[in-house]
DNA sequence: CATGTAATTCCATGCATGTAGAATTAACAA
DNA sequence: TTGTTAATTCTACATGCATGGAATTACATG
């Protein structure tokens, strides 16, 4: 990844109502959520979330799939650790505690979900 | 962090300007470099930068410091854990792989920068 | 105080982004 | 094929952001 993809990432994220979308859909995990019922959770217009759907879906950070009548989004794993790998990469250049979180506890939780 | 701090800082990451400038000042790191001396390095006129600098200040992601005439930028590293903490939040929630990045060599880099 | 240097604010311009109603496409069901 | 539901594009409007020249503030030195 390089800077124009990852600013292109981070563009994505800037936004409140995607940042909140994107955590939606990070909670929502494997299976995803389709876009109806994104729309009615958030409260955001179907044509507002459409807009915000195809931003992150091009940023690669989110990823679509027809069932049915319905569409369905996840987030797309590869590209959110890709963007961590960038960052962590220009954040830990020579000082590595910035990126050496202390309290992630993320080897101890559950991998059911996966 | 909340959300709209994230946000926040998020959107002054995303524009490719701004996101050179703060990888420069993350390499050139506790020493910080004079904004002067950013203007000729990236190329961008003062008032220019003098906004973006801004930016990212107010995001609490760099900090400044006037010595003599001229005033020196650095990263926050406090800010910088707050986000990096933030974003893993999210992307961790019962997904252990997505933040478990196998090729960090954080660990491995030399301190004597800090 | 006067001069030179560093950096910032002021301001106007142009471009990009967010929003949501109306029209459109896609899929299923009878 | 007609009707219903889901989601998207089209479109227009308003807001916000990036840019950089000109004027301004802050500081050091003779």
């Amino acid at each position: 990844m390089e800077l124009h993809d990852a600013s292109h990432a981070l563009s994505a994220l800037s936004q409140t109502s995607r940042l909140e979308l994107f955590r939606l859909l990070v909670i929502s995990g494997d299976e995803g959520m389709p876009a109806g019922q994104i729309s009615t959770e958030l409260d955001i217009p179907k044509p507002t979330l459409s807009f915000h759907l195809k931003e992150l879906s091009t940023a690669g950070l989110i990823l679509a799939e027809r069932h049915g009548r319905s569409i369905t989004y996840k987030i797309n794993i590869e590209g959110i650790r890709e963007l961590m790998e960038f960052l962590t990469e220009d954040c830990c250049q020579g000082r590595p505690d910035l990126c050496n979180l202390s309290n992630n506890s993320f080897n101890t939780l559950p991998t059911n979900l996966l």
